[in-house]
DNA sequence: TTGGAATGTCAACAAGGCTGACATAAAATG
DNA sequence: CATTTTATGTCAGCCTTGTTGACATTCCAA
């Protein structure tokens, strides 16, 4: 048996982009649409490697990245806006930002209209780290984007993009857009 | 305080592909940068969203999923080579074949020259799983590639590439010419 | 024979998901 | 004004998946 053999659904042709430059047919093996998974798979955990290891130095893990990276993001962001993003339950978000706002990273204040909710901003501390982490992931980031060339990088964009779930894309654009 | 202008490294010029087309400067501002970062994550979210609903349908969750991926990969490999792969502690590796091991899933052979290891086989049970769960990310990658066109799916490859850590890459690459 | 490599297993722990239940304050609505 | 809904926080408990450390077994190799 070779489960790694061209089966199922052969070849795909037809492009479709519009493009009117060189290759039009996309041919969507097996074969190299398992490459790009393992592509995807090998290179999220090099995209996560630089920040994870700060991450463990200051006592801290992948959640308050994003946390501390997504209120960065859109300073006086709500809990709520957060939750949205994040696509995590308010318990498992709340334990992340408890620890940042005791630790002094994130500073959270009673809405201005609406008293109920939280605007949440990053500290002088936690900007500082948000810039440590993120530094270090442009680092990596840039690197790429440098030897992979302009044209790669537009492309990367776009599948990523196309990869999103609609709803996701949806918070993908919004950001991409206004800060909160 | 707004800590979300293009601060720091400014613009940086120079593209250096060597493509004699159109734009040759990358303007690799924070700003790029960072939407660059976002989109790798809530890609990656979508890429884990639909094996993610089928692992869970089946008691699994990604662990599972890895190993029996790369197991389908390349049938026969030994426990060692997964952990290089996988990159987690064989206590964490052991618990997950295990499982797949007494549900089934996974056949476990002593080594024909060496009997110290175990050649690691899925079963028809396991490569059903398997099936289930690549053809629905297959399907979402395939969704993503053909709405990006052929040219964005080669720069999503070559920025995936350089964004591997060299070491993860030298394993993708072998995984890419044999099958252990 | 002895050392080391490959593998398996036990125990304990931590991060970070989850659910469910409950409390509080404030806005919104009747 | 009374009630309901919304936004948030919190407690308790569970699961997966990662970790470390210790130890046993098997077997290749020097």
């Amino acid at each position: 048996m070779d489960p790694d053999v061209i089966s199922g659904a052969m070849c795909m042709a037809e492009g479709g982009t519009g493009g009117p430059g060189g290759e039009s047919l996309l041919f969507l093996t097996d074969e190299q649409l398992r490459k790009g998974i393992e592509a995807m798979f090998f290179a999220y955990r090099g995209f996560t490697a630089d920040p994870d290891r700060i991450l463990a130095a200051h006592g801290y893990g992948r959640a308050h990245h994003r946390a501390v990276h997504f209120i960065n993001r859109a300073p006086g962001t709500t809990v709520n806006n957060l939750l949205n993003i994040l696509g995590v339950t308010k318990q498992s978000l709340n334990r992340v930002l408890r620890a940042l706002i005791e630790d002094g990273l994130v500073e959270s204040r009673v809405g201005a209209q609406d008293k109920r909710q939280r605007n949440l901003f990053l500290t002088e501390t936690g900007a500082a780290l948000e810039r440590e982490l993120s530094d270090a992931q442009r680092v990596r980031m840039r690197a790429a984007y440098r030897s992979a060339g302009p044209e790669a990088v537009a492309g990367f964009r776009t599948v990523l993009e196309a990869m999103m779930d609609t709803d996701l894309h949806h918070h993908f654009k919004a950001l991409k857009e206004a800060g909160s």
